[in-house]
DNA sequence: CGTCCGGTTGGGACA
DNA sequence: GTGTCCCAACCGGAC
């Protein structure tokens, strides 16, 4: 009998240590061993991904491949130009695979791309081998332990996790690492098609990566660079890898205090350099940190410190908390699928006659990737909210921290994101997930739809009088301002007094602070003298608007399953003029304000092969993140 | 892990 | 010692 040779697909668990997936592929104790990334189409073209997440994601790749060659010299992640569905059956044959190896992943593009795999691993009698290791249990397992229902609090999950049994605890890390085949690339090389690119805005060039051929320009397999992906370089200060996080969290372990009494509503949103929390978050992302792993650790030290008698704090609150609200999100995103992430047709979301709602498909009954701009102000706000220009220094200096840093704390997020909800623009929270889809290092598609939903109060959260003020809210934190003063420098020397309302100051005080308070956030000087726009909106004003327009929708009562959201007639559950596109009986589908039918545009991407749900954006390019899998597929004419 | 407002409480200054 | 005023700190309710 042939020994072994097996791929181990490397996805979102870029690490070695405590890897459930790649401790079953080494026991396979394989003749041939190929660590491999295939190069993915939907990530290059068709999700939402900013250039800082570019970057993180090809250090955490640069750096699980050096500590491959530390093992074996032979080795290295092995990095692939093609989608995995299609070069998957070619490799399978040219290397005469026994066996594919992965760890399982649960959000909805990745769900339908592996079920591809496994048939085309199944046709060509190769064996796959999954293994749970991005949750701390598995997420469908906590469905099932759960009644087959979405997990839609953190009771429910962690009665369901006491069903289920211990947290995993970790394996070991690998000490030796076999010798790959031959890494023959000579078949046909099928480039994914490029259309609709919905990075486009922020390339300054054209994308590449997929050009050079199946093993890169140096023919080494190496992870393409940002240059190559068209984009400028990254400006995050964060660094991705499995060995830099493993570094830091020596660190953070050591100080048993911090760990072991940690309470996230008691660390400061406004404290940078350093931050009042861990910053796992992206490493957990890309699995270059296991979320079992940093469980236990923290679970060791709790331990030791109830032995001493000493306190310790407890979920909602502590770190473990955090590491349940992330299974939470896993779990209602496994029982829920694609609909998880948008209104339409997902029952276990409140509708809300949001301004800019998402576009819907009536037929597949997913979001469309575009929206309506039902009111030209409100898609002006979006813009301002987007690019920090709200007039309201302490959001526009997150949303800035956001964009330069790929990062900000958890109750910034609160901040911002009820503010474009419920608590002031009354625009779709789906909007919002949209841009922090871009922008977060840490974009993880459950957990920032779940928290997107929980913040607008239309699911997992219903008390929508509690509203954040973009005022009080950070002076709370940081009297000083000195949060705003990092991020929003054209205000560095404002008076203390007017920081956060600097259109109050006197014309004395903004011109001994060089800035003077003004316009609309679509210019940064006026005749030469830098400017910060006036608030967009009169907030108090704005807030009792969004509290009425809750309470109608609370009152209508629906969710975005029921057949009114579906057909369209859900205006009549509203007077005319509550807050949102509700006037009339009749509107569109999901919280459209209008129906057209397609435009032709549709029937493009129809042609190739591009499922309806990602079909190209009416106006802006936009898409929904978690969307079926990404069929299209051209041939590049002759060989690689 | 909301904010605002109004009412109560309690300590300190002072008559 | 006691009454009164002031104000900050705290608390509970409404939204």
């Amino acid at each position: 009998m042939s020994k072994p040779r097996v791929i181990y697909w490397f996805r979102t668990d870029l690490r070695l240590h405590d890897s459930p997936a790649l401790k079953a592929a080494l026991d396979l104790n394989p003749e041939a061993f190929y660590p491999i990334w295939c190069w993915d189409s939907h990530y290059v073209y068709r999700a939402r991904v900013g250039v800082n997440r570019w970057q993180f994601l090809i250090d955490c790749q640069n750096d699980v491949s050096q500590s491959i060659t530390k093992l074996n010299p032979k080795s290295k992640l092995f990095v692939l130009r093609e989608p995995a569905v299609t070069l998957l059956p070619k490799l399978f044959k040219k290397w005469n695979i026994t066996h594919l190896v992965f760890e399982k992943d649960t959000d909805a593009y990745a769900k339908a791309r592996d079920q591809q795999v496994l048939e085309s691993a199944k046709s060509a009698g190769v064996q796959v081998i999954i293994k749970s290791g991005r949750t701390l249990w598995d997420s469908d397992e906590i469905v099932k332990a759960n009644r087959g229902q979405p997990t839609m609090s953190l009771t429910q999950l962690q009665n369901a996790g006491n069903r289920l049994g211990d947290i995993a605890k970790p394996v070991e890390t690998p000490t030796s690492w076999p010798d790959p085949g031959d890494m023959d690339v000579d078949f046909e090389h099928q480039l994914p098609h490029p259309h609709p690119d919905f990075n486009e805005e922020g390339r300054n060039g054209i994308d590449w990566s997929f050009q050079s051929g199946i093993a890169g320009p140096n023919g080494d397999f190496s992870a393409p660079t940002l240059d190559e992906l068209g984009f400028p370089p990254a400006t995050t200060p964060y660094k991705g890898g499995e060995s830099v996080i493993m570094r830091q969290l020596e660190e953070l372990l050591a100080d048993e205090e911090f760990i072991g009494k940690f309470e996230k509503p008691k660390t400061s949103p406004a404290a940078f350099s350093p931050q009042s929390t861990c910053l796992t978050s992206p490493y957990l992302h890309f699995g270059a940190l296991s979320c079992r792993y940093f469980y236990h650790k923290v679970e060791e030290i709790l331990v030791r410190r109830r032995k001493q008698r000493k306190t310790v704090s407890t979920p909602p609150t502590s770190l473990h908390g955090q590491l349940l609200f992330r299974d939470m999100y896993f779990g209602a995103q496994a029982a829920i699928g694609p609909a998880f992430s948008q209104t339409y047709n997902n029952g276990h979301c409140r509708f809300i006659p949001w301004h800019l709602p998402s576009k819907v498909d009536p037929e597949t009954r997913l979001v469309t990737g575009g929206y309506e701009v039902d009111d030209e102000e409100k898609e002006q706000w979006l813009h301002r909210w987007t690019h920090g220009m709200t007039g309201f220094p302490w959001i526009d200096a997150i949303m800035r921290q956001l964009r330069l840093e790929g990062w900000c704390h958890h109750l910034a997020r609160h901040s911002v994101a009820c503010f474009l909800t419920r608590g002031g623009c009354y625009i779709s929270w789906e909007r919002g997930a949209e841009v922090f889809e871009e922008l977060l290092l840490d974009h993880e598609v459950s957990c920032n739809a779940g928290n997107w939903q929980w913040l607008s109060c239309t699911a997992f959260f219903s008390q929508f009088y509690r509203c954040y003020s973009p005022v009080a809210f950070g002076k709370k934190w940081d009297e000083d301002g000195e949060f705003i003063r990092k991020y929003v420098p054209e205000l560095r020397n404002f008076p203390k007094k007017f920081i956060y309302e600097p259109h109050k100051a006197p014309i004395a005080d903004q011109r001994k602070a060089g800035v003077r308070i003004t316009g609309n956030g679509s210019q940064t000087t006026q005749d030469g003298v830098p400017i910060y726009p006036k608030p967009m909106f009169d907030f108090s004003e704005r807030r009792d608007i969004c509290m009425q327009g809750m309470k109608d929708a609370y009152k209508a009562g629906m969710y975005g399953n029921d057949p009114k959201v579906l057909d369209g007639t859900w205006p009549s559950a509203f007077s005319d003029n509550s807050e949102g596109p509700t006037a009339g009986n009749e509107a569109g589908p999901g919280g459209l304000s209008s129906w057209q039918e397609a435009d032709g545009s549709e029937e493009v991407f129809a042609e190739i092969g591009l499922p309806q749900n990602m079909s190209k954006p009416h106006g802006k390019k936009r898409q929904a993140s978690q969307s079926t899998l990404d069929g299209s597929l051209m041939k590049k004419p002759g060989k690689k």
